[in-house]
DNA sequence: TTGTGTTATGTAAGCAGTTACATTTTTGCA
DNA sequence: TGCAAAAATGTAACTGCTTACATAACACAA
C-alpha cells in the first residue's frame, strides 16, 4: 500500500494524499477527510525509509551510553527516552562499555544511520587528552551533541550538568562540621565528573585547615556493581594503617561498599563511620542505615538536556552549557 | 557526496560501487580496491534511508520494556543490545510504562519504522485476556516477535524464558526442609512470570502437605523502587497478626523489603527470618547478610533469545518456546 | 461579465540507493 | 587463434515519498 494506492482510491494526486499526511492546510477540508477516510480504511501507514529520504530525517535520536545496567545511567536513559517520545522522536540506544574504539564506531553508525543528533550520557566520554575528544568534535560537525555531567568546549556540543564540585565541597564541609577531620574520598573513575567531585573534597579540606596527609583518596577500580570488592579494598587500606571516620563517596554503588565494610568491621555507622554517597538512586534505601546523598537532581537534567536538543533541532538559541546545583539528602549514615 | 559522485571519481557505474557497497563477489578486486580507496578517500557514506528504500529494512530491532530503569529489565536490555550490536542491529528502544495504550502505540510507532523485529523485554507485555493480546498478535503479522520471559501462542511470536515454576518450587521445598513452614509468598505483578511463581509456590506448600491457611501470599502493588513502602506493607501484615517465618519474595527489590522488616522488627536473619529473592542481580550483595536468591541465567536467556531472532530474519528454523532452569544461589537470609 | 487574487490540485523532478537484465570483457580450452 | 562460458560492468527501472512549479478552480469586486 503506497501513496499511488491511497491517491488512485481517493481520486486524488499523490501530491494531495502527501500534502495530507503532512498536514499542509493547502488542502480543502472535504478533500482531506476524503483521503484520511481511505487511509483509515485501508489501514495505510507511509514508508518511513521513503520519507527519511525525502525530508532527511527519520527523527530519531542516538544515546550512547558505557553502560546500560547501571542504576544512574538507566534511570538518565528512561528519563530521556520519554522525553524524545513525548516530542516525537524515537531513540537508537547504543551501549558502548568503556573503550574508546568502541565509542568511536558506536558514534560512527549512528552518525550512518542519521540521527538528528546524539546524547552522551555519562562523563566518561569526554578523556582528558583532547586528541581523544575528537570523534566527538567529528561528530558535532554533523549533528548536535548533548554531553549528561561532562563539558566539552567545541562547537554544536552542549553540556548539561550538575554542580559536582559545589555539592561534594559543602558535604565534606558538613561532615567535618558534626565533628569528623580524617574524611576519606573513596572514587571510581577519572571522568570529569570524578575529578570535580574530587575537586571539591580538596578544596573542603583545605579550606577547614585540613593538612594535605588527612585528605585522603581511595580509587576503586572494579566493576560498579561489584560491592564486596569495594569493602575488600577499604579493609586492605584499613589494615594498611589508614584511619578515617568519615567517607565521601563518588557514588553511591561505593557508598554501599563502604556500608559493607563497615559492618563486615563491626563499626557502627555513622557514629565510628560516617557516610555520604552521590546520586541518591533507590539504593538509598536498600541498606540500613539508609545512606545519606547528595541528589543531583538527575530527571531535571535529563528534561533541560532533552528539551535543549529540542530547542536546537527547531534551530532556537540554546545556551552551550548549564549548571544544576545538587543537594544533600541526609538521612541514617551522618550523624544529625 | 552519493554513490554517483563516488562513481564518476572511479571511473565506474554506480552499480558498481553498490555491489561493492554490498560486498557482491561479482566485481573484481582491482575494481573492487579503487573504489573502496576512493570511497575512504572521500570520506563516504551510503545514505541510509535510501538503502533503506531500496532494501527494506535498516537493520533496527525494537525494544520495548516498561521501565529501563528496573535493574533486572535495564540487565536484560544490556546483554540484548549487546548482541545485536555484535550482529550488525541496532536498537530503538521504547520504554512503554505499564499502560496497554502506550504498549500499542510504541508498537505501532516501531512498526512505521520498519524495524526488523520486535523485542518485548518482561512478561508484563502479555494479558490474561486475550483480546488484550492482540496488539502483538497484530505485529507478529509483519515482524517476527520476540518475548522474554512470557508466553503467547500466536504465529511469528516466540518465547525465551526460564522455569520460574519449577525454580521457586525448588526454593520453597529447600526453606521448608529448613525447618519452616509457613513462609510467605512476597510478589507484586499479576504477570505471566509472576503468575507462574505463584503456582510454584502454592504447588510445593501442597506437595509438602501445608494446609491452604499456612500457604499465605502477599501481593505488593507500589513502585519497584520503593523499598520503605514494602517494608511497611510487610509490617502491617504482620501486625494484622500474620505469622511467617519465611518469605519467597518475587524478585530481588521485594526481597530487600523483606531485610528491611526484619530489620526494622528486630527480627535476625535467617533465624527469625529466612528470605529468598528471585533475580540474583546486584542487590543481593548491597545487603547485610547478603541474599540467597535464584539466578534465572538471564545473560544465557537474551543470549538465546537474541539469535533466535538472527534466525528467524535469516530464514531459519527455531523453536517458539525455550526454557532455561534457574538455580539458587545459596546466601546469607537462609539456613545453611 | 470580466479580471484578479486566492486557494486547491496536479505534474514531474528530485532524494540516494538496489538490482534485473543487457552488454562487454576476460578466461580457459580445443 | 577462435569460441563458448564465466565474470565483470553498465543501463535503466524501481523503491515511496516530498516539493517546486505549473495549472486549474473558485471567490469577489468592478
Amino acid at each position: 500500500m503506497t501513496i499511488y494506492d491511497i491517491s488512485e482510491k481517493a481520486g486524488v494526486s499523490i501530491a494531495t494524499v502527501s500534502r495530507v499526511l503532512n498536514g499542509s492546510n493547502n488542502v480543502s477540508e472535504k478533500t482531506k477527510q476524503k483521503v484520511l477516510r481511505i487511509m483509515e480504511e485501508y489501514g495505510y501507514t507511509p514508508n518511513a525509509f521513503a520519507r527519511g529520504l525525502g525530508l532527511n530525517t527519520m527523527k530519531t535520536i542516538g544515546i550512547m551510553c558505557a553502560d546500560s545496567s547501571d542504576l544512574y545511567l538507566a534511570k538518565a536513559i528512561y528519563f530521556i527516552e520519554r522525553e524524545l517520545r513525548l516530542n516525537g522522536y524515537d531513540c537508537i540506544l547504543s551501549c558502548t562499555g568503556y573503550d574508546l574504539a568502541t565509542k568511536i564506531s558506536s558514534m560512527n553508525l549512528l552518525i550512518s544511520k542519521k540521527v538528528d543528533g546524539i546524547i552522551l550520557v555519562g562523563s566518561n566520554f569526554i578523556y582528558e587528552d583532547m586528541d581523544e575528544n575528537k570523534y566527538i568534535i567529528d561528530a558535532a560537525a554533523q549533528v548536535p551533541v548533548m554531553l549528561l555531567n561532562a563539558v566539552l568546549d567545541a562547537p554544536n556540543v552542549y553540556s548539561t550538568l550538575s554542580d559536582d564540585l559545589a555539592s561534594t565541597y559543602e558535604a565534606t564541609c558538613q561532615m567535618y562540621a558534626s565533628g569528623i577531620d580524617d574524611i576519606l574520598f573513596f572514587y571510581n573513575s577519572h571522568t570529569y565528573s570524578g575529578k570535580r567531585k574530587m575537586s571539591g573534597f580538596s578544596a573542603a579540606m583545605k579550606d577547614n585547615n585540613i593538612p594535605a596527609d588527612r585528605a585522603r583518596t581511595l580509587y576503586f577500580s572494579g566493576s560498579h556493581e561489584d560491592i564486596p570488592a569495594m569493602a575488600k579494598l577499604l579493609i586492605d587500606y584499613h589494615m594498611a594503617g589508614n584511619t578515617f571516620h568519615g567517607i565521601i563517596a563518588a557514588d553511591d554503588y561505593l557508598a554501599l561498599g563502604a556500608i559493607k565494610y563497615a559492618k563486615e568491621m563491626g563499626l557502627s555507622i555513622p557514629d565510628d563511620l560516617a557516610i555520604i554517597g552521590h546520586n541518591n538512586c533507590m539504593l538509598v534505601s536498600c541498606c540500613h542505615p539508609e545512606l545519606t546523598s547528595i541528589d543531583n537532581k538527575l530527571e531535571l537534567l535529563c528534561n533541560h538536556l532533552t528539551s535543549s536538543l529540542m530547542d536546537i533541532l527547531n534551530g532556537k538559541e540554546t545556551p552551550e552549557k548549564t549548571m544544576f546545583s545538587g543537594e544533600i539528602i541526609n538521612r541514617g549514615t551522618t550523624r544529625n
